[in-house]
DNA sequence: GTTTCGGTTCTTTTT
DNA sequence: GAACCGAAAC
């Protein structure tokens, strides 16, 4: 393997950290300077320089990003970097604690829940203590407080107290929930997204030889999308770096958009000062972008006056200015944006080099549908991932429950499946069984069927005789073959009766079975299937329109760290971007102008702000939008007017 | 006592 | 669409 030739690979800026020697490093990259070819020259530098792989850990937003950055470094020093720990935080915190979660007096089996698992349970519990009535907070509310607290390592107390000032909510039924909620999780052997980071925390904390393990591991740690880690995440990785001290943290104030999950840009701002023998790099110069496109972020960002002002330098020509659309409403909208992608196809750009970007899951609703009328293909990153419909998480439990016999939500949602069989009656078989249930047990499967009522037990025999066959024919180590089964024999009939789109969900389910065939270990099978993230699911060949060119769609988030030739950003209206809820909270409303921020960016060659006069609702009522606070920062000369009517 | 069904309401952002 | 609630059906 020839040297890597970074004089010609690199910029000035991009080549001092990346040939920096040994101690912590702060990297400040603003969008497109080429902070993933930074970090990517990086690892393949370490490795280069014999620095052996299973030292290096790179974290990162996604775990495609990370699967990216090592695919483009095997490129410039070959296999060397096989072994490289890289990932998401959680990724992290969940191969940690596999091996060690026992320290915590949890089984090393769990399960991982999502979101909705979560508000179950939680619910569960507010039923549990009595709590149920109509000004109590709802799971969800509930929940994102919980995570505040973990993430920010704060007081719940203090948050609900603050958050219910005005509210008959007492502090104290709170914390009894979360109490309540924490014991079912340890008892049942789950934990959620926010105890994979608490509990690998704690793991550092309580016990300093797994600490003193890791931190001799890890010789060097680089951190991608910094100014979005949360407080819990930075103790997590100070911990780790805290005997090598060979830290690169990479990120961008501006671009700081998960606030509300606990992120604190103050982590990257305050870097500095917890490591005063830290180098900072500063990457200022754009190349994706053409300068019109930078003058109007640049214009954007400007009315946030917290944030530490940088300058974009513009590689590019000149090109063009960003156009603005004053549109009736959403579906003129779809309609002008449907005129302009066959104008620019006319032009020979290609549909994949176009995205609509927006603030909101439901901003794209009518223009899907216009979209598919137009015939024109596209994807969406869609808000339910692959992972968490209903139709595959039904298929999952019995994974779940091979894997984690304590696993009660699992079993619940299995039952229920069967007719004339809700929670009660799920509630009393899991009773019957001592809180537990190994689905290859055939005395077991005997207990269910006599519980069941008399229509569950004929639906029960077709699954239960799933497992009789498998565990002849031994291929209890195939859980595909498992997958494949427990469709053909009982949930293929079952999804006709129940959906009328189920062609499509047996065809997920197929596509599910075929995945297990990369996996041998059930446990990692599934906890990889719930850290799975949109995007990641993508790349691993979950898309349907593989192979086909399509427009993307997808919410402003999902689209951070990624770009297009053309992007058109819409719903621009007060209201809807900035959201309605975050436009009274000046803290709200500066990441909203950096979410205003990170979607201009995205584009390289052409931009378009679309806004709609109208939004009409349900009952079509039409309710009238003022133009954007973001587009009248903009100076008009920057921008040029369209209209289409 | 439970489950199911039908009508109503409301949508921030995600590992 | 999906989550919630109340009423009917088992």
């Amino acid at each position: 393997m020839s040297a890597i030739d970074y004089e010609a690979s690199l910029n000035e800026e991009q080549r001092a950290p990346v040939l920096a020697g040994d101690g912590p490093m702060l990297v400040i990259a603003a969008a497109g300077t080429g902070k993933t070819r930074t970090l990517t020259y990086r690892v393949a530098r370490l490795v280069e320089q014999g620095i052996d792989p299973r030292g290096i850990l790179l974290l990162t937003f996604t775990n495609k990003a990370a699967n990216e950055m090592l695919d483009r470094a095997r490129g410039l020093v070959g296999d060397m970097v096989s072994g490289l720990w890289g990932g998401t935080f959680h990724h992290m915190a969940n191969r940690m604690l596999s091996l060690y979660a026992d320290r915590l007096g949890y089984r090393t089996d769990y399960s991982i829940i999502d979101r909705d698992d979560s508000k179950k349970l939680v619910r569960d519990c507010v039923d549990q203590l009595g709590l149920r009535d109509k000004h109590f907070p709802k799971p969800a509310v509930l929940l994102s407080m919980f995570a505040l607290a973990d993430n920010r390592n704060c007081e719940l107390e203090a948050l609900v107290e603050e958050r219910f000032r005005h509210h008959p909510v007492d502090p104290a039924d709170v914390l009894a929930v979360r109490k309540l909620y924490q014991e079912r999780k340890l008892d049942i052997a789950v934990m959620d997204f926010d105890d994979l980071l608490v509990n690998a925390w704690r793991l550092l904390k309580e016990h300093p030889e797994i600490l003193r393990q890791y931190q001799e591991q890890f010789r060097h740690i680089l951190v991608d999308e910094y100014q979005d880690t949360n407080p819990i995440q930075a103790e997590i990785v100070d911990l780790l770096a805290g005997h090598h001290g060979n830290l690169m943290v990479v990120g961008d104030d501006f671009q700081s958009i998960y606030s509300w999950r606990g992120a604190d840009f103050r982590n990257i701002m305050s870097f500095p000062e917890r490591y005063p023998d830290a180098r900072v790099y500063k990457l200022e110069t754009n190349y994706r972008s053409v300068p019109e496109v930078l003058d109007v972020a640049n214009a954007c960002i400007r009315g946030n006056p917290q944030q530490f002002q940088k300058t974009l330098r513009a590689f590019r020509q000149d090109h063009r200015k960003p156009f603005v659309a004053t549109l009736r409403d959403g579906r003129n909208q779809s309609d002008y944006i449907v005129s302009k992608i066959a104008e620019l196809r006319g032009e020979g750009v290609a549909l994949d080099q176009i995205a609509i970007i927006y603030r909101s899951h439901f901003h794209a609703l009518e223009l899907q549908l216009e979209l598919s009328r137009a015939r024109l293909p596209y994807t969406i990153t869609s808000g339910t991932r692959f992972f968490e419909q209903a139709h595959i998480k039904d298929v999952c439990t019995i994974l779940r429950l091979v894997n984690n016999p304590a696993d009660e939500i699992s079993f619940t949602r299995l039952l229920t499946l069967l007719p004339r069989v809700g929670d009660r009656t799920a509630y009393k078989i899991w009773q019957a069984l001592g809180s537990r249930f190994n689905p290859l047990l055939s005395k077991q499967r005997d207990t269910v069927a006599e519980n069941l009522p008399a229509r569950a037990r004929d639906e029960w025999q077709k699954i239960s005789g799933i497992f009789t066959d498998f565990k002849e024919s031994s291929l209890h180590e195939d859980f595909g073959e498992l997958i494949y089964r427990f469709a053909a024999g009982f949930y293929e009939d079952y999804a006709a009766e129940t959906f009328d789109n189920h062609q499509r969900r047996i065809e997920d389910i197929e596509e599910l079975s075929a995945y297990t065939a990369k996996h041998r270990d059930l446990q990692e099978f599934l906890s990889e299937i719930a850290l799975i993230s949109n995007l990641d699911a993508e790349d691993e060949g979950f898309d349907r329109q593989e192979g086909s060119e399509s427009v993307r769609l997808t919410t402003i988030h999902q689209a951070k760290g990624l770009e297009w030739d053309t992007v058109f950003i819409i719903w621009l209206a007060d209201g809807m971007f900035p959201s309605r809820r975050s436009i009274d909270d000046p803290s709200t409303e500066a990441e909203e102008r950096r979410l205003f921020y990170v979607a201009s960016t995205r584009a390289k060659d052409r931009l378009y702000l679309c806004y709609p006069k109208v939004h009409r609702t349900r009952g079509n009522d039409t309710q009238y939008y003022p133009p954007s606070r973001f587009l009248q920062e903009i100076p008009t000369a920057l921008l040029e007017k369209d209209f289409f009517f």
